[in-house]
RNA sequence: GGCGGCAUGGCCAAGCGGUAAGGCAGAGGAUUGCAAAUCCUUUAUCCCCAGUUCGAAUCUGGGUGCCGCCUCCA
């Protein structure tokens, strides 16, 4: 473990996170000091992801990246589910077949993650290429008789899982009451009890499947990340992630069939994110009111606002979208943008390139918003209250912006130069801690897609200038809302200096 | 019906018993050919009722309203 960047002057509280197998706020300990194994369920592929998995994927972003930045050494292992109902379904209305869809998905979901700036997981397992693993696992548990076979099927009997409802707080006679009517007819008459669930699944005829010692099929849902878990961080991991709607059944059926088949506790903490909603309501596929990812990025939304947007709320509760709050967020992100890309400029002008950014060296005022930041990433990752820490630290740097966009004289020694230039640096560092900086970002001129060549601008302005000059305010005006139908928006400097910006719309 | 969660200014959102962070919008100011952008300043007693306490947005009890899960779902 690498030392860590904690060198605070006051206390800082334990990383914790709530546990919702206890429901309660508890202290974090890795099993293996210095080391952390976490599992995230993914995506099933069978279409473009939404906001929604967008915002799961980027809080679980910011939870590795801090867990980094705090000198963990990660393991991050997240799934692709690759055999479905819906992926079969796509298939037979395109007329292509399961592989097909997954595949053209799976390369989807990684521009989309990239285009997030989303660090790719050390380990993405598909169903498809672990159907070994998961036979064995199955088999293990018949051998155990936990789990049944009945024409075809297996299924795994939650009467011998004795903390069966343990993560979602279910108790089984209600559930069981519940549960009449809702399961297909011919499942029930091959279960044992109603909230058997499937382990492996025979193939209706026609049907893509998998041989097994059961005959043709396909493993149930949940059984996947049981056995992917296992093969590819062991028995017991630190933390399993995944969206709150995923708690029943798919968690409670994945401790059953891993604890029973392990006879160790699956996971030490499980972390669920709260849903993206839209006027109150879940954003979601079925109910058709999602925006992609992909649409939201085309539109000019920068990814930066995202992920701002998304760690302006805790993880754990509903987030509402609509344009308007993401407007909102983006002309939050753009001031603090600014703020981050200060020494990029001005570096130079202010002899920072002759500075020393030492951590041990912050003046306490630093240390102090240090601690803000850290304590509240490590209560339960309240980004939020980060976030707050982080427009505190840039404001003075907007300010200085400022006074040098006006070319004020300045003295750099009353500047207090090397206190700025280490607020700079503290702000860089924690923006970065939750992936709100990246250097490339920073220094690389944006994409402009359908927008004008550089030349064409400066073209343009100098014509405007040429039209100021002569008092055609008209002429110059008319210049201006041009570039603006492209995107280009004009900024008039001092000293009759005209800078430009690509600003799609939000 | 069962289980879980939430209710803070115009909007979003922290707060975890000691007198309300932050962002957006609004207002005023600086700047400007007009703009835009930018910078400065500025705006709340926390759903209702009853309790505990020297002290509560924060704890307890009771309401009210909203949401999620219980079927595939990040």
């Amino acid at each position: 473990m690498k030392e860590t960047p904690l060198n605070t002057n006051s206390k800082l509280i334990p990383l914790s996170f709530t546990n919702t197998l206890t429901r309660k706020k508890e202290i974090f300990v890795p099993i293996i000091p210095g080391k952390i194994s976490i599992y995230c369920c993914g995506v099933t592929v069978y279409d473009l992801c939404h906001l929604g998995h967008a915002r799961s994927y980027i809080v679980w972003d910011v939870l590795r990246r801090y867990l980094l930045w705090l000198g963990y050494e990660v393991r991050f292992v997240q799934n692709f589910t690759d055999i479905d109902d819906k992926i079969l379904n796509k298939a037979f209305k395109e007329g292509s077949t399961m592989q097909e869809v997954s595949s053209k998905n799976i390369a989807a979901f990684h521009k989309d993650m990239d285009a997030l700036g989303i660090l790719r997981p050390d380990s993405m397992p598909r169903a498809t290429k672990c159907l070994d693993s998961i036979r064995d696992l199955i088999s293990e548990l018949q051998d155990k008789g936990v789990a049944y076979e009945s024409h075809g099927d297996v299924y795994f009997s939650i009467s011998s899982c004795s903390e069966y409802g343990k993560l979602s707080g279910r108790d089984l006679t209600t559930q069981q009451k519940n549960a009449d009517g809702r399961i297909e007819k011919h499942e029930e008459e091959r279960k044992r009890n109603v909230l058997d669930f499937a382990l492996w699944k025979s193939a209706k005829p026609g049907e893509a499947s998998f041989p097994s010692s059961w005959g043709p099929g396909r493993p149930g849902w949940h059984i996947e990340c049981s056995a992917m878990v296992r093969e590819e961080l062991g028995e017991t991991i630190d933390i399993h992630l995944g969206g709150s709607d995923l708690v029943f059944p798919h968690h409670e059926n994945e401790i059953a069939q891993s604890e029973a088949a392990n006879d160790k506790e699956l996971a030490h903490f499980w972390l669920h994110n709260g849903m993206v909603n839209v006027k109150g309501q879940k954003m979601s596929k079925s109910i058709g009111n999602f925006k992609t990812i992909r649409s939201l990025l085309e539109s000019g939304v920068s990814p930066m606002t995202l992920r701002m947007f998304v760690l302006q709320a805790h993880y754990r509760k509903p987030l509402d979208f609509t344009d308007e709050s993401l407007l909102a967020t983006s002309t939050g992100w753009k001031g603090l943008n600014s703020a981050l890309n200060f020494g990029n400029i001005y570096s130079k002008l202010l002899e920072w390139n002759k500075m020393n950014f030492v951590q041990d060296e912050l003046e306490d005022k630093l240390k102090n918003s240090k601690s803000r930041f850290v304590n509240s990433m490590n209560d339960d990752l309240n980004t939020s209250g980060a976030l707050s820490v982080l427009f505190e630290l840039s404001k003075p740097l907007r300010s200085l912006a400022k006074k040098l966009e006006l070319n004020e004289q300045l003295d750099l020694n009353k500047l207090e130069n090397f206190s700025l230039f280490s607020r700079w640096n503290l702000l860089v560092e924690l923006a970065s801690s939750i992936g709100l900086y990246n250097e490339d970002d920073a220094t690389s001129t944006p994409l402009m897609a359908n927008s004008l060549k550089e030349e064409q601008i400066e073209k343009a302005i100098l014509e405007r200038k040429v039209a100021k000059n002569n008092k055609d305010f008209q002429k110059a005006d008319k210049i201006r809302d041009f570039l603006k139908t492209h995107d280009i928006e004009l900024l008039d400097k001092k000293d009759g200096i005209t800078h430009w910006r690509y600003e799609p719309r939000s």
